[in-house]
DNA sequence: AAATTTCTGATTTACGTACATCAGAATTCG
DNA sequence: CGAATTCTGATGTACGTAAATCAGAAATTT
């Protein structure tokens, strides 16, 4: 049988009510018998009861996700997940709100946290746009002692308490590889189609793709990056100009969002060329862009996975428990046509 | 705040003793009562707060895992895996048993289930072995209200509840496009190594993967499948022979474990020949392998979230409740040399 | 209608923890 | 050394559910 506050007790010599001031930090214990009873607690083993304790508590997480708007599929898909979570939510003890952000808005993002502050959450989660007040406006929160999580999008250098989403300089670096041996030693221009230089995923998909093709793909150029902003409209016109002005190209990644844009672009001139395309996020449009062939990959970060460690990552950092590091990783998943969920 | 017990008995107009006695399913209440409290159940929308309940009950659920024994990587990273979800029990109320049966062999599962019959148990997992008298002594377990598993390769036909591993033939077709892209229209010969065709997900597999290359990659031909029975010294054998007596071979899919075998026959003829490998399961010989470009792309699935999944989906089915189905679906991970973890 | 049998209600204890209160012990201070 | 302060123990209630007991009510049988 698992122990108890009571063989703690028993083990220190002291009463219940002694060890439960130690085990909740409250005052009113002599340091010589906190020292004996957190002994105990060492000696037997003792592991606090969570689910025990959070009935006996009445407690609830409160968490905040802090995501931006924009009007692409990803997102769509990342706020879907996070209400699902709420639907969890009497399940899980959590209290989830959410709060919108301008996209790429490093003083939006700031104003959201500092709002936060002396709020007493269990947690937050954001989509980090990289820029030196953001991280230290985290910094504040953490602070505060408030578990931070990063989500899709990291803030290295920060301290927030642990990142939500998948290594993408390795996404860059698979992407020019799928692309590259897809191509089989053709020769010719590769076009990169990112949503913005401003948030690190972008510019460290990029940096990878463009390591992984200088080292190993020479006979592959790559033609000046072009930056849609998530858009799909935005995204439609870069394309279709970089196409019709140059015949070269033989290969697009687009790492970024607002794959609509690509993919309308694509049909427009698709019967003419032979392209391969390489692209991230699955969505209806990328799926059913894949299974026609318009697509040769689809990279993919799975957004419920996110959410879902990102809520087990706050309550675990709220209660001062560790993870499974496994099952926190998120994968980089490539689809293929044949390998659609 | 969530309904409690104590509502449904002032909404059924009954007392807490018969509400217990419906929730619980004990004798004792005429249908009409029985009936008047199922009904406020629903109106107010009690569930029942299974930490409580299982705090309360001194709950914990006995678990069987029923694994092949091998001397591959796979298996003992499943092992592992197994024993890593021992080390959690006290937190996840788990009594975890592993049984071990001979790999392959029917008859040996058959027994190792039927003296399951009878246990009390919440919930078996198994590595299936394919036969009608594996799928008659699962139907026996799931007869008794045995919340049945399977582990990695499944068992279609049978009543069991839940299977926790990939799509084994969006494996092998995903398997065929990678292999034949990245031979980029070369000519030539395609060996299969599989472990046996006698367990359902090798067989899955490599029908996934001859159909794609027959509809997709008419020049590469398919040759007779070697079967390695998972074992590194028969799949070394079979492999080199193979490939001494064809120079034709310029592909490789490798469907079962046993790869550390494969891996010494492509690297004692790999000087002279250029192949294209595709392997499953990531294990340190094939990441290896990977990494140093003997082997082009690792498929693989995930033992850790098999695992915990079916932990999982054992536990919810245990208690009649249901689960996140995205959060079940084992994905088929596919890696590169880019994107290891 | 009386005697059974079957239901139902009221109440209590328990699970492991949190938290509050109050009395008494130990320590420190003046 | 007594008073003030700080620490510790004993005890009770609570969280939401499970499970047991026993008395009394309702339904059924004779």
């Amino acid at each position: 049988m698992r122990p108890t506050v009571y063989d703690i007790a028993a083990a220190a010599g002291v009463s219940l009510a002694t060890v439960d001031r130690v085990l909740n930090r409250r005052p009113g214990v002599r340091l010589v018998t906190r020292e004996k009873v957190e002994a105990a607690i060492r000696d037997i083993g003792y592991v606090r009861d969570v689910a025990a304790a959070n009935l006996a508590k009445g407690r609830v997480y409160p968490l905040v996700f802090i995501l931006p708007t924009g009007d692409n599929s990803f997102m769509h898909g990342l706020y879907t997940e996070v209400r699902q979570a709420m639907t969890r939510s009497t399940f899980e003890r959590t209290a989830i709100q959410i709060v919108e952000v301008p996209a790429f808005h490093a003083p939006a993002l700031v104003a959201a946290l500092d709002a936060l502050q002396g709020m007493d959450l269990a947690g937050v989660a954001l989509v980090a746009t990289d820029a030196p007040d953001v991280r230290a406006a985290v910094d504040r929160l953490v602070a505060e002692r408030i578990p931070v999580v990063t989500l899709v999008s990291d803030l290295t250098g920060s301290t927030r308490h642990h990142y939500a989403g998948v290594d993408n300089i390795a996404a860059g670096r698979t992407a020019a590889r799928l692309l590259g041996r897809f191509l089989g030693g053709r020769k010719g221009d590769i076009t990169v189609l990112a949503g913005s230089m401003l948030v690190r995923d972008h510019r460290e998909r990029l940096e990878g793709f463009a390591s992984v093709m200088a080292a190993e793909f020479p006979q592959l150029r790559l033609l000046p990056v072009l930056e849609g902003r998530d858009d799909p409209e935005i995204a439609n016109a870069l394309v279709s100009e970089a196409l019709s002005g140059n015949s070269d190209i033989i290969g697009i990644y687009s790492l970024g969002a607002g794959n609509r844009g690509l993919i309308r672009a694509l049909n427009a001139t698709r019967q003419a060329r032979d392209l391969t395309v390489v692209v991230h996020e699955l969505t209806e449009h990328t799926r059913a862009a894949l299974q026609n062939g318009t697509i040769d990959a689809v990279l993919n970060q799975d957004a419920g996975h996110e959410v879902r460690s990102a809520v087990r990552v706050m309550k675990a950092t709220a209660d001062g428990q560790d993870v499974i590091a496994g099952q926190e990783r998120i994968r980089l998943d490539i689809f293929l046509k044949d390998n659609l969920p």
